[in-house]
DNA sequence: CTGCATCCATGTTGATACTG
DNA sequence: CAGTATCAACATGGATGCAG
C-alpha cells in the first residue's frame, strides 16, 4: 500500500495504513501490550519475517507502532501501539467480533486467538 | 485472498473477506442504500470494471453482498449489503472515524465520500 | 449496460539462506 | 535476537476486445 497521495475518502486512508494481508493482525496481537519481535512471530508462524519486518516499518512510518530498542546483548526490541495506533482498537474489536459471527454462521468454531487475546471485559 | 481454509483468529477471516485492495471501499459505498454496476463505477473511478466485478463476485460468494439482475433491457444489476453484510458497518464506521483522526494528525483535510454518504446523524 | 477473456506490466508475498 | 538479501511465485492493474 503507498500510504500517500491523496484519499478521497477516509476508508480509503484507513485500508491504506492498516491494509495488506497481515498488518491488521499484527495490530490485534499488539492489542494487550507490547511484544518482541520474536513474540510476534510466535504469534504469527504464518509471517515469514520478512513480511513482519516490512510491515513493522511500515506502521512504524505511519506513526501506528513505537520500536523501542534496549541495547543489550542479545538485543531486544519491543513493539507497541502508539497512542494513533491504540485508536484503532474499537476497529480491531469490530473485526474480531465480526469475525466470531462470520465463522458461527459458516458453521466454524471460532478459535481464541493464539494466546487468547480476544477483547474481554474487566473482571472485578 | 483465499477466503477459506481454517483461521487461527476472527479477525484473520474478517481480512480473509473484506481485505483486498478494494473491498473494504466498495462496502462503504453499499453502506448507505444498493448500488448498480456503473453506479459503483462512479463512485470508484479508481477501480477498473476488472477488479470491481471480482471483488463483487467474492463478496457474493461469501454472503456479503447480494446481486439483484431485473430481466430488462437495458440489463440493471443491483448490489446491496445482505444481513452478514450489514453487519459489518461498524467495522466500516469504525475505519471511517479512525480515517479521519488519521487524516487530522497528518494535517490533510479529512473529505467526504464521494456524494457524501459519511456516517451522520439524522437531523430531524 | 453488465460484465468476462486475454495478454502483459507491475507490485506484493513467500522460501530460503545469511548477517550484525 | 532481530532482522536483511536474493530469487521465485503469485496477485493485482491496465488495455483491449467481445458477449448476453
Amino acid at each position: 500500500m503507498p500510504r500517500n497521495g491523496t484519499y478521497h475518502c477516509p476508508v480509503e486512508a484507513s485500508v491504506a495504513v492498516i491494509g495488506g494481508k497481515w498488518k491488521t493482525l499484527l495490530l490485534w496481537k499488539l492489542r494487550d501490550g507490547p511484544l518482541r519481535f520474536s513474540g510476534l512471530q510466535e504469534c504469527l508462524p504464518m509471517v515469514t519475517p520478512r513480511m513482519l519486518s516490512k510491515a513493522l516499518r511500515e506502521l512504524g512510518e505511519d506513526g501506528i507502532v513505537a520500536r523501542t530498542a534496549y541495547p543489550e546483548i542479545p538485543p531486544r526490541v519491543e513493539y507497541a501501539l502508539t497512542p494513533l495506533g491504540e485508536a484503532l482498537i474499537p476497529v480491531l474489536d469490530a473485526m474480531s467480533a465480526w469475525g466470531i459471527k462470520y465463522m458461527l454462521d459458516a458453521g466454524l468454531r471460532p478459535p481464541d486467538c493464539c494466546g487468547g487475546n480476544a477483547p474481554e471485559e474487566e473482571i472485578s
